[in-house]
RNA sequence: GGUCUAUUAGUCAAGGGGUUAAGACACCACCCUCUCAAGGUGGGAACACGGGUUCAAAUCCCGUAUAGACUACCA
């Protein structure tokens, strides 16, 4: 009866499950090596949950000398976007997310797209209902829905079990009758699970987990044919030989699900990986990032803001690994590709998205760039952003450069650049056309101070360009001494009513007048850089403003 | 409601029976110092609560509280 049944349902189905299997032979990989999976839904964007979790299959896989493939997982057609795939091949190149074979690649496991998949998942399917572990269920929405409120009422588990599975004793004749009719069904299992049983999860991240079997008769063909997620990951990652199934921790409560499965088509089920889900915090409390409610986790957002891809995956590193961090700052010469990353020290419990965290791995990024290196890949910026910026930045390259360079090399080096956007406001001071534009601006929020502009006219007449920083640094506190400011800041501070100031209270002048702010690199550097007549140019320039208040 | 998970300073966190309970960021003080940044020294600051097991509990067990995830013909 059942083989008449498997024949009714599944006409077209004419490969048999072994014929099936030899299409996706075992790989040749040593020991230890890990297959993983990336299974993004093309539903929209990416935000940085998905990010970390291909990320995650991606270093695992490398690490291991293994498999990464990407596989498009697109079940939900009522769901699906125009474009979303692309979108996600984007945001895996733009973030130099590695995979070795799969959608938008060669490989020999696919197709890589499930619903090129379908007649793969209706072979197993069949065998199900062949083997009497699988039924056709003509059970309308409403009947569901009504079942599934009297459960709640009754506080029992919800869901289509036991005595709430009556198409499971169909006879022949009235399945034969359903489909006549052209009633829709949808397949579901016969689950052999029991409620009082308990079944364990070996899980890498988090340990053993104790969870109940699974009494669900759960559907594994919709109605239009297309598994359920939890069939095709079954079928999928069983064909595809996956090893370790990284995911986040909100899959948790299905495992019975798959494991129930994977036991039904007598397979070996792959180890299990699951991660902390990336939450924000909102209004005081703590949720999953959502693609809907959050489109500042967007991917795409990274780009824009100029945030370089690879400190997000330097964030996405220090998410992985709760040792990352520290390690990276003790090894200041190496990259994340040298660190070794562990399931152990993966975190167990939820991770809170934090930009602030991420913009202080940015600072640490880039200070530790070649001046060069962070003059190019701004270029590379805002030629797509900012194109009038970018022609500033290539007639003053040799400047810019120059003004990178301040304390980069040394020891110590700055952490004011965050963002490829950072370099504007951060150097506009050393290019003429902005500085002459917008150093008024910078000026008047500064109008409490005052400045006693004859010395800097004076100033400007006594700086030499060639100057070691001694020999500025000797001239300066000279020139302090000799109008009434004290040289060294100590004895200002033993004596204050002795002196006007002292050579800071200078130094802070010449800085105010030449870049409009109080706080800047080392001015020697910039004195350096810009030259005796740029210098008296600004000195005219800072003159010419307070003169105008 | 049910199932599962988590809870150590302002934040991220190490430690899984015996620790003066690491470390980082942030904060405070001092030092260095032309400003800022960076750096140095020092400091304040934590095991959610209640029981139990034990010579000994942050650590193991049981409750409670709080937070989160799941509970679809979504993934």
């Amino acid at each position: 009866m059942n083989n008449e049944l498997a024949e009714l349902l599944f006409p077209n189905i004419d490969k048999t499950p072994e014929e099936t299997e030899a299409l996706f032979p075992q790989r040749n990989l040593k020991e230890g090596a890990m297959v993983t999976r990336f299974g993004p839904s093309p539903t929209g964007f990416m935000h940085i949950g998905n990010l970390w979790g291909a990320f995650l299959d991606s270093i695992m896989a490398k690490e291991t000398n293994g498999i990464c493939y990407l596989r498009m997982e697109d079940t939900d057609s009522k769901r699906e976007v125009e474009g979303a795939k692309e979108l996600i091949l984007n945001a895996l190149d733009h973030f130099h997310i590695h995979y070795d074979e799969g959608f938008g690649k060669d490989g020999s496991y696919g197709p890589y797209i499930q619903s090129d998949r379908k007649e793969i998942y209706q072979v197993f399917a069949k065998e199900l209902v062949k083997n009497g572990q699988a039924y056709p269920s003509f059970m309308t929405e409403e009947e569901l829905q009504e079942i599934r409120q009297g459960q709640e009422i009754r506080k029992e588990i919800t869901g289509i079990y036991g005595h709430y599975a009556t198409d499971r004793d169909l006879s022949l004749e009235e399945v034969k009758k359903h489909l006549e009719n052209g009633d829709s069904y949808v397949i579901r299992i016969k689950s052999p699970g029991d409620m009082n049983k308990q079944i364990i999860l070996h899980d890498c991240i988090k340990g053993d987990i104790l969870l109940p079997e699974n009494i669900i008769d759960e559907v594994i063909l919709k109605k239009d044919g297309i598994p359920t997620y939890h069939f095709a990951h079954v079928v999928d990652d069983h064909l595809m030989k996956t090893t370790h199934v990284i995911r986040g921790d909100e899959w948790i409560p299905s495992y019975p699900k798959h494991l129930q499965l994977f036991q039904m088509l007598g397979w070996k089920s792959p180890k299990y990986a699951h991660h902390a889900t990336l939450t924000k915090k909102e209004d005081g409390k703590i949720r999953k990032l959502s693609k809907r409610k959050d489109p500042e986790f967007s991917v795409s957002y990274y780009k824009e803001a100029g945030i370089p891809a690879e400190a997000v995956r330097l964030y996405l590193a220090t998410l992985s690994n709760t040792n990352f961090e520290e390690w990276y700052l003790q090894n200041k010469d190496k990259t994340l590709e040298d660190f070794t990353f562990s399931y152990k020290k993966m975190p167990v419990g939820g991770t809170l998205f934090d930009i602030e965290k991420l913009n202080n791995i940015c600072r640490t990024y880039f200070s530790r760039l070649t001046a060069d290196a962070v003059y190019e890949d701004c270029l590379v910026y805002n030629l797509e952003y900012d194109t009038s910026f970018a022609q500033l930045m290539k007639d003053n390259k040799n400047r810019l450069i120059s003004f990178l360079n301040i304390e980069r090399n040394a020891k110590r080096p700055r952490k004011d650049i965050a963002t490829y956007k950072d370099l504007k406001q951060e150097s506009f001071y050393m290019l003429d056309s902005l500085f002459f534009d917008d150093a008024k601006v910078t000026y008047r929020e500064m109008e409490e101070k005052k400045y006693d502009i004859t010395l800097l006219e004076e100033y400007a007449t006594i700086f030499e360009e060639g100057d070691s920083y001694e020999q500025w640094y000797e001239r300066v506190k000279n020139f302090a001494d000799e109008h009434g400011y004290a040289s060294e800041v100590k004895t200002y501070k033993a004596s204050p009513e002795e002196y006007k100031g002292h050579v800071g209270d200078i130094c802070e002048m010449i800085r105010f007048a030449i870049t409009g702010r109080t706080k800047t690199p080392d001015l020697y550097q910039i004195l350096s850089i810009l030259g005796k007549e740029n210098l008296k140019k600004r000195v005219k320039f800072f003159q010419k403003y307070l003169q105008e208040l």
